[in-house]
DNA sequence: GCATTTCGCTGCTTCAAGCAGCTACTGCTT
DNA sequence: AAGCAGTAGCTGCTTGAAGCAGCGAAATGC
């Protein structure tokens, strides 16, 4: 087969959104072991990206509003994953913690991932690590920039509709 | 900065799950903005992905009851994404086909990503795309045998839980 | 010191998903 | 050929997550 350059890069264009498709099926399934809905795992991988927040960021970064979190955070209080503390500097804050004892056993269910993941890493050289890690890093910022970009235009970007 | 290869590995371990996350989240906003549910977003990613299919099937890929997707369809059928053929083999089948022109409409939403996207690609060298296409092939697969293996046996592999 | 805004919480409503049971149909067995 | 177990998809019913709008409390601007 020639593999020509658009050949790759269609070959690209459709492995990766089935990439993460698979990868969004097997959170989810994680989530049905867990018996808990997929956004609270989500939220719990949010809050470990971004650190301890009030309600109202965390449902900025999530997409939710501050109503559904707080009884989001409700849930995974009540399963011990989080804790809420308030803010001595505005005693109108609640934060939100992650309990990291807690939330390994969530982790745990992601090892045996990790370790496939792990095995298939091991074969790389350096440089390709470097560049798969660059590769994430630069689609993760264009993934949130369009993110916030949908959130706020709404629909995507003034789509040319055949002669506009 | 003296980036051993532990190093190198720690930072990949960190930008997979927060180039999921970015991913997921991105995917939401689309169909806020759309006004449905991300499943049925999900739900049509499948269909596209493994061609028409009956209830059953598409239940089994998405992880859902053939209830919930019975009504799914409903949705995706009234909003004109899919339809229904009968399956004149077997009369108890239906052959759930998604309707392109229509799906145009949601992959439109994706454009801007798909952009950004090319740009990126774009300064790659071919083997670089080749690495990536393989590493996202191979991450998918595990991803897939995960979800099934969790899917069947319930938890992780038996995962030694101090001296078990 | 008062008005405005922000923060998180709480009814209420909506709607997606699971469950269980149903009918229609297949194909296997005898 | 007839009967029968298994399969495919659909339909009530129930549960529960999320949006919305409105609330009191606290901070901030003037």
């Amino acid at each position: 087969m020639a593999t020509t350059r658009a050949d790759l890069v269609a070959a690209l264009v459709e492995a990766m959104p089935q990439y993460i498709s698979a990868a969004v099926r097997y959170q989810i399934a994680v989530a049905d072991q867990l018996g808990m809905p997929v956004t609270d795992i989500h939220a719990i991988g949010a809050l470990l990206e971004i650190g301890p927040a009030g309600v109202r960021r965390l449902a900025d970064v999530i997409g939710m509003t501050t109503g559904a979190v707080t009884r989001l955070v409700d849930r995974l209080e009540r399963a011990g994953f989080v804790r809420r503390e308030p803010d001595p500097a505005d005693r109108r804050r609640v934060v939100v913690q992650v309990v990291p004892e807690r939330v390994a056993d969530v982790s745990r269910y992601y090892e045996p991932m990790g370790d496939r993941w792990q095995q298939q890493v091991a074969t790389y050289t350096d440089s390709q690590l470097e560049f798969l890690v660059e590769f994430l890093r630069q689609g993760r910022g264009s993934a949130q920039a369009e993110t916030t970009a949908l959130r706020t235009n709404g629909r995507p970007h003034a789509t040319r509709r055949r002669g506009a």
